[in-house]
DNA sequence: CTGGATCCAAGTTGATACTG
DNA sequence: CAGTATCAACTTGGATCCAG
């Protein structure tokens, strides 16, 4: 699913942290809870999670809105900044897809230091 | 100079490592050698921008020609596909010019959590 | 001039266990 | 459910010294 983005560190592009672009495609339609973040995202742990929203959080590209409730519930949603930086990040994956072949084709050829 | 990319690592996209985009930026308007490198990147050591090169080389990114003479002399220039990466870059860099503000006041205010 | 080698401080990521 | 605390591992960037 996050393929476009950040599969094995081919594109040079990135944003935020390790996690920040997934999340953010993550919340491209709509809020979403801690732990349905957690279900695309195989592999972070809660803590990283937290971490990563803290800084999207803090950085104003995400809000986070906690319920009370019997069980304890939060959602997370973009605002219009981080909502903004879709259009960026959109051009980052369409500059990915559309080089993907040459990108992998640099790394395969040793050209000039073999090994 | 180098102001609209990553200032103060207040915009969130990132080209690579700390100095990629800058490197690629220096590229720009054609071939420039290591030593003229060094001048707009004031502070980046020999050794960085060494590794930094290689990689960006490596991702094929970056041409790396050595002339032979009385004095070494190399030279860097971008690949078409590095050519290929302004485009999104110029798109990363027009969103923080533009949400620059947006940026700064996120910061500033604590939001929720104070401290 | 253009790096390579070495060492090191600091930041990042993750595994694991625990909490209100 | 939504985190926090702690510790370990890995990665980065840089300082310094040295070399073709």
């Amino acid at each position: 699913m996050f393929d476009p983005l950040c599969p094995s560190d081919l594109s040079p592009i990135r944003i935020g942290d390790k996690w920040a672009g997934m999340i953010i495609r993550c919340l491209e339609h709509g809020p979403r809870r801690f732990s349905e973040l957690r279900v695309p995202l195989r592999g972070i742990t809660a803590k990283v999670l937290t971490q990563s929203l803290r800084t999207l959080e803090r950085n104003g590209l995400v809000a986070r809105t906690a319920y009370a409730g019997p069980t304890q519930r939060v959602e997370y949603e973009l605002t219009p900044l981080g909502r903004s930086l879709l259009e960026p990040l959109d051009a980052a994956c369409a500059w990915a897809s559309e080089h993907w072949d040459e990108l992998i084709d640099a790394r395969e050829a040793p050209s000039s230091f073999a090994q």
